[in-house]
DNA sequence: ACTGCATGGGTAAACGTTTTCCCATTTCGA
DNA sequence: TCGAAATGGGAAAACGTTTACCCATGCAGT
């Protein structure tokens, strides 16, 4: 109906050339008088007039947007770390074009260049995958920023994240405690992943340490993309033998799927099994009160994404940032 | 470093001119001798040339994009409504971006102006709150669906959803049934978003009918979007008196704060109290096997959010998608 | 031989910005 | 009083597409 009201119009109402409105709007303020601006002010105010992101991503080569990939939206954590870079990117004047890769090299080599003819600002990658796609991106022009996950090919990247080596160990002393002998095990899901791997060594390098190494039986994991089917299955190997006393799940929802496995073998949490998750979901305190977890500061995520990707696009180099983890013990 | 490769360079390449390219890439086939369509393909494959989204917008008045509005990107069932939303259109070959409007007003309004400004395709809002620049985006040339909630503002808007009312004395059947006697109780959130108006009308109505009609104190709210701590807070109301033998929660969410509260009230669920809720979070069946609710098939949400827009890009006149739900019986 | 009409394809305008020049006027220092 | 510099602001190009319009050429029908 009402053509979208441009900056002609507002150069127009106001008196002046587009390219003093372009100055104003664009707080180049040497160049103009206090009463121009005043004039120009007024006519944007009247009209509502607000830049057209098409006119200016055609002349700055880039765009208002920033892409973040997912691999799987259902995934609770990676819905809050999306939410959270979402507000973050707002404050920064930004939005978020959330791009679901189902952890599939095809999807996301796609969207990398979908989102490339986009004129993206940034890519954002919440547990990337290693793909040829990937590999471009990250010699093109575009800043990346890897979140959870580190770069899984060889070379200095943007990481925002937490030392999931160092939480390993704390989960591995947190358990040996509360389980003092006994068998302990442990769930995970594909070690493709930096963030999985990490964990599950850090967890057993300490174990080892204790004096508690794990046999190999005492390890358990399953393919696919679902967690909660991870430690379900997970849990079945498990439980083939003597079942453990403590368990240490790379997820909380692992830790749900295991926990349903047992409950199906009559073993109850934490009274006859010690479970501890990672990610600390935030609705264990309601419906999962038994499962110490790890929490990591998801919620956080956004801002300090938001700061790395400042100072990349100020030409700074690419860093990790760490962010402050916490165990939490949860049915003792 | 390597500036995108735009249309004239394939069209250099191919020896023939822009327009000629543009037309083979949008498949303009009157105009093009079969040869010339194969060396425009070859220069394409070629170069990976892929139209610029900026300039795509600039032309033609929009962009690739649909701005999905969330009040609550936290709350899982708006995250897997997104997430199928994002598959949608992803097949249709559009790209999602996602706003949180933390159901405020003043954000909604400000990302209605700011997608606007982006030149989306349409708007799809989850959860839409009352506001004027709402009433705005209605009048404008932007089609707009809503999804779960109605549009709360009157007037023919489309939307996608499910009949609440109806699922809601589904729901007073099942639990009047599953509790042939003794108190029955609701608890639910803010009765502006329509889908929780719908459901708890259909649900009061209902009982009354069954001759179980609640009194006022079997009715608890809270305010706020945070649902667990509705059910929490509404549970506390409910517990003043005698403790009810059924509660019907709103949403699943609410189900949870109410039995963490039943909990600390060493009362059990289900054999105390029965406990329906609402949407069946794909979690409960693993860490929620006590609470029966109502399953929305949010996964196909997005088929027929982006089926509907097609209409309305069409110029066909909104109409509202029901979808069908099913009860889900558990702990029994 | 001329008209009429496909067929194939090129020219150029338009979309809305930003930004580089450029110009006019004023101010200031000597 | 003259030249230099500062101030305020305009003209126009460029970004990448799409599309309305135009122009050849070839061919059939008269």
């Amino acid at each position: 109906m009402t053509r979208n009201v441009s900056i002609g119009d507002v150069a127009k109402r106001a008196g002046v050339s587009i390219a003093t409105v372009s100055r104003i709007v664009n707080g180049i303020a040497k160049k103009a008088s206090p009463e121009t601006v005043e004039r120009v002010r007024k006519a944007i105010a009247e009209t509502g007039y607000r830049p057209t992101g098409a006119g200016q991503a055609l002349r700055k080569g880039h765009s208002r947007l920033v892409a973040v990939f997912a691999a799987n939206l259902a995934n609770p954590t990676m819905a809050a770390v999306a939410a959270s870079i979402e507000t973050a990117l707002r404050d920064a004047g930004l939005a978020m074009v959330l791009c679901d890769t189902h952890d599939r090299a095809d999807l996301q080599d796609e969207y990398l260049l979908e989102m490339r003819a986009q004129a993206v600002r940034a890519y954002v990658l919440l547990a990337a995958v290693a793909s040829d796609g990937l590999r471009a991106a990250l010699t093109g022009p575009i800043p990346t920023v890897f979140v959870n996950r580190r770069c899984p090919i060889p070379g200095k990247a943007a990481f925002v994240g937490i030392d999931n080596r160092a939480a390993g160990r704390e989960v591995a002393r947190a358990l040996a405690q509360a389980v003092p002998k006994g068998r302990l095990a442990l769930v995970h899901g594909p070690l493709s992943s930096s963030a999985t791997a990490d964990r599950v060594a850090g967890f057993k390098r300490e174990l080892a340490k204790l004096g508690r190494e794990l046999a190999p039986e005492d390890m358990a994991t399953a393919p696919g993309v679902d967690h909660l089917e991870i430690g379900y299955e997970g849990a079945s190997a498990l439980l083939s033998g003597r079942a453990p006393k403590g368990i240490f799940c790379a997820s909380d929802l692992i830790a749900y799927g295991v926990q349903r496995r047992l409950r199906e073998a009559d073993l109850s949490v934490p009274r006859d099994v010690r479970l501890i998750g990672f990610d600390d979901n935030p609705l264990n305190d309601w419906v999962a009160p038994w499962l110490a977890s790890v929490r990591v500061p998801y919620r956080g995520f956004g801002e300090a994404i938001v700061g790395v990707l400042g100072e990349l696009w100020r030409g700074e180099s690419p860093r990790a940032e760490l962010l402050a983890y916490e165990f939490v013990g949860r049915g003792a």
